[in-house]
RNA sequence: GCGAGAGUGGCGGAAUUGGUAGACGCGCUGGUCUUAGGAACCAGUAUCCUAUGAUGUGGGGGUUCGAGUCCCCCCUCUCGCACCA
């Protein structure tokens, strides 16, 4: 045996094969159906990781299956290449960001051209090519004549000693992580796209996604978060000021005792009198320091302060304190809170603390709710009281009522509220698309015209981390002369949020050449929706959201034709690692790890959680030792065997070796047995041994067939495919029966191909075929060869397995019951019992009930 | 906190969706062959045990002839929370 498997010789030799003569491009005008398979696209940050590879080798087999079924596959990469990171590369290491980004895609793609991975490579873009992003700016400008896009005031996260603006990943516990200064609010004029305005069909199509996991499509139900309730306006007393609130709960409107409103909230310094003044400052300003995803968790403390004014109860005049609170958030509703502490729990605590009062409006039928002794809240259904007119009604029926009461006098309406808000896409930064804009001081906000487009994004800039965004520095880049007037002008300096670049890549993928617009209408009508798309979970809702949003805009411009972006959707679960911390150094590679401590300062490092791979985290699994040691097919398999694709996926080497060993089996038995089997061919009829491995390869090929088409179950299809190895050794009558060997070998390596490609096609050609085996087609099965004259049932007594018996396949119930009963162990446990009842499930097993 | 998921041998996982719990693989134990074995092959491997027995799918209850699977309560872990991508 001289011919030993060696996957870099067999993997560089296909790699090379498939770069010359590209079989993974696809064509326009095919006669197949066309069928779209899409990877979520990576960053890129120079090195790929093992959710990579596990990802696209997920990809990877689904594109080589539907290839083999006869589909016209799309199967594109790119980049999606704006974005922090590079920005940071270069304060660190004064590298500029283009190069460094253009550096990673270069190193990037040799690494996933290592892997084997069936794309069409002439489609692919990065998106910080002007190419790319000047038909975003484009369609930025149609937006914004549509009024889909604006400017509205927005807070982010500021820190003064570096002058600049911060992400949230910036920010550690409310500090700066470069120069951990306490990070400040600061209001900004920034753009947004009106996603609200979509809110409804967003949310009326989650209900016709059928191939969308129902968690997903749940999360963005409830991040769209619609719910019906009423607006009241509350009269501030003393003044002609409103203040609005919404609530879901207008039924308890007469157990408002107090107004809560957010810090933030515009009235906030009309309503404030002058002797609370100072300490409502020093309110706003503890409020400001605390995390604003923290503010409205249940943990947090609630504290709250009082304005100094009142304002009246629009159901019975009553006057009321109004108070600002943290949990409340001028991001929902309308940042105000009728505060009914008896039915709202944050109400409720808020009440006990700040002693004010608490009334109770609903009660359950028959039972007397007395305010002074509630532990908590009441929240359920019940009967009003303590409301005047609408005492007695139960409360569902109230809020309509009460909701018509209000309306007629004009204080209050039925409403519908979004938690969904808009999209912000401003950001102060240098790494990403130029919002195509210019201020003017005669015109105001001028779009840039559209022969004008591309804003190219300046090279040369300095990166400091401090000052803010350098493009608001940048000289040449600002000045301008008015597009409308003719006046000195200055460009707009922000950038797109790189989830704008990542809500259309898909599309351009259908014409990545196009140069008359964002996209050709026949290409991406013809492509569009993407058949199967594949990612993370970690994007159920924002990347996932805005697609859809962003397609729907697409559409309603006129750009392309359909409603949603994606038929299919398969989540991938995370690969997971634990990380290491060091209280000095921060996260830490393994190697930077010795005996539990820091290698650079010898403290003891925390152990942290098993986390998703993240390049900040330092928890990253680099494939390339893998790859080198036992080649891309054995990385690719274990990464599909390891576990089903939407599970997480805890990193661990073990089972590596034997999923190499496996390949080395299906070598061997196609190798040790390919001059047997030459010209073999499958008998008409076979019996006896020969055809137990008939049968076994035709159920093998059903079993991967129904796993692996729409289902996903890779890990299972593998297991399948591994037994029907284990059968092919097992199989003692080879020389007498060539053919059925010869049909087993074949199926394993057709069955194999999507997982492995490299060693498939190897064998494939020693099996002595010139054509490819992926354009060999998908093996079927043969009903016939399925069916077995025997089966065994198991026989229960009492729900406890107590024998089998083998019976014809075509056994009546009436036998089946007899020969149960007459099975010797069965017989021990029922006897002197009296038999009940006898189920028989058939094919599967017969119960028998004693008693 | 809110929203969404997950939990099965020493380990990764399987279970035809209410019907034999532990397929397949790793690891481990013993053996064959070999100058050698970190190669290959064969046998065994949930736990307790004298077992043709009992127990067993995060914990506790329930429904059923029968529950890993369905229902109720609890625990732990993971993801997202709007400027990480």
């Amino acid at each position: 045996m001289d011919n030993h498997y060696n996957p870099k010789d067999v993997e560089s030799k296909w790699q090379n094969i498939w770069q010359e003569n590209k079989p993974f491009c696809a064509p326009l005008d095919s006669e197949k159906e066309k069928y779209y398979l899409l990877e979520m696209f990576p960053y890129p940050s120079g090195r790929i990781h093992m959710g990579h590879v596990r990802n696209y080798a997920i990809g990877d087999v689904v594109a080589r299956f539907k290839r083999m079924q006869g589909f016209n596959v799309l199967h594109p990469m790119g980049w999606d290449a704006f974005g922090m990171p590079a920005e940071n590369a270069a304060i660190e290491h004064g590298i500029h960001p283009a190069k460094w980004t253009y550096e990673n895609i270069d190193s990037m793609r040799q690494q996933l051209k290592r892997i084997g991975l069936s794309y069409d490579w002439e489609r692919e873009f990065a998106t910080c090519d002007a190419d790319y992003y000047r038909w975003e700016q484009l369609v930025f400008l149609k937006m914004f004549e549509k009024g889909l896009a604006y400017k509205k005031g927005s807070s982010v996260n500021w820190c003064e000693d570096c002058q600049t603006v911060l992400a949230n990943e910036q920010v550690e516990d409310g500090c700066c992580w470069r120069c951990h200064n306490q990070v400040q609010p600061k209001e900004l004029e920034q753009w947004f796209f009106k996603i609200t305005n979509y809110a409804d069909e967003l949310l009326e199509w989650t209900n016709k996604l059928p191939g969308w996991p129902e968690r997903v499509l749940s999360m963005q139900r409830n991040w769209i978060g619609k719910s019906y309730g009423c607006e009241i306006d509350f009269e501030v007393a003393d003044s002609s000021e409103k203040i609005k609130v919404f609530t879901t709960r207008p039924d308890t409107l007469a157990g408002a005792t107090f107004m809560s409103l957010a810090p933030e909230h515009p009235l906030v310094k009309s309503l404030v009198t002058s002797d609370q003044q100072q300490a409502v400052n020093d309110f706003i300003a503890a409020v400001e320091r605390q995390d604003k995803a923290d503010r409205t968790s249940g943990d947090l403390e609630k504290i709250g302060i009082f304005t100094g004014s009142y304002c009246l109860n629009p159901l019975n005049g009553e006057k009321i304190p109004v108070f600002l609170a943290n949990f409340v958030l001028m991001g929902y509703g309308t940042g105000a809170v009728m505060a009914v502490p008896a039915h709202d729990q944050r109400d409720f605590e808020f009440a006990k603390k700040y002693q004010l009062p608490i009334r109770t409006v609903i009660q359950p039928q028959g039972v007397e709710l007395v305010a002074d002794q509630l532990t908590e809240a009441f929240s359920d259904p019940g009967v009003l009281i303590n409301s005047g007119q609408f005492d007695g009604v139960d409360n569902e029926s109230a809020k309509e009522q009460i909701a018509a009461f209000l309306d007629a006098r004009g204080v209050g309406r039925k409403t519908v509220n979004y938690r969904l808000r808009d999209w912000g896409v401003s950001r102060q930064r240098y790494w990403g698309t130029p919002i195509p804009i210019i201020y003017c001081d005669s015109c105001g906000a001028v779009p840039v015209p559209e022969e004008d487009l591309p804003v190219i994004l300046p090279t040369d800039v300095e990166l400091t981390g401090e000052g803010g965004s350098p493009l608001a520095r940048h000289e040449a880049f600002l000045q301008v002369t008015c597009p409308k007037c003719g006046k000195q002008a200055k460009r707009e300096s922000d950038t797109f949020d790189t989830f704008v670049e990542s809500s259309w890549y898909f599309a351009r993928y259908t014409c990545p050449h196009y140069t008359d617009g964002p996209l050709d209408k026949k290409a991406a009508n013809y492509w569009l929706p993407v058949d199967q798309y594949i990612g993370g979970i970690e994007h159920a809702v924002m990347h996932l959201l805005y697609a859809r949003f962003y397609t729907k805009i697409l559409r309603d411009l006129g750009l392309l034709d359909v409603d949603e972006p994606f038929t299919n959707l398969l989540t991938q679960g995370m690969v997971c690692k634990e990380t290491q911390r060091c209280p000095e150094h921060g996260w830490l590679y393994p190697e930077q790890v010795e005996d539990g401590k820091c290698t650079l300062c010898q403290q003891l490092v925390e152990l942290g959680r098993t986390e998703k791979m993240s390049k900040s985290k330092k928890n990253v699994i680099d494939p390339n030792q893998l790859i080198d040691q036992y080649g891309a097919d054995t990385a690719r398999l274990f990464s599909l065997f390891a576990a089903p694709p939407e599970k997480d996926l805890e990193w661990n080497e073990q089972g590596v070796e034997g999923c190499y060993r496996f390949l080395n089996r299906v070598w061997r038995a196609v190798d040790e047995n390919s001059e047997l089997i030459a010209a073999a061919q499958v008998p008409a009829t076979v019996s006896g041994e020969a055809s137990d491995l008939h049968r076994k390869t035709h159920q093998t090929i059903k079993k991967v067939s129904d796993d692996v088409d729409g289902s996903f179950h890779f890990n299972t299809a593998i297991a399948a495919v591994m037994e029907l190895v284990n059968a092919i050794y097992a199989f003692k009558s080879a020389k007498e029966n060539p053919g059925v060997l010869r049909e087993a070998l074949e199926a394993v390596v057709c069955l194999l191909n999507p997982f492995v490609p490299h060693i498939c096609e190897e064998l494939w050609q020693q099996l002595g075929h010139q054509q490819s085996v992926e354009a060999s087609g998908w093996p079927t099965w043969d009903e016939s060869a399925l069916v077995t004259d025997e089966i065994t049932l198991v026989v229960q007594v009492n729900g406890k397995v107590r024998g089998k018996i083998d019976v014809a396949a075509t056994a009546e119930k009436q036998s089946i019951e007899a020969e149960a009963l007459a099975e010797s162990n069965v017989q021990r446990f029922i006897a002197g019992k009296e038999v009940r009842k006898i189920i028989v499930v058939p094919g599967r097993l017969i119960n028998i009930v004693v008693g």
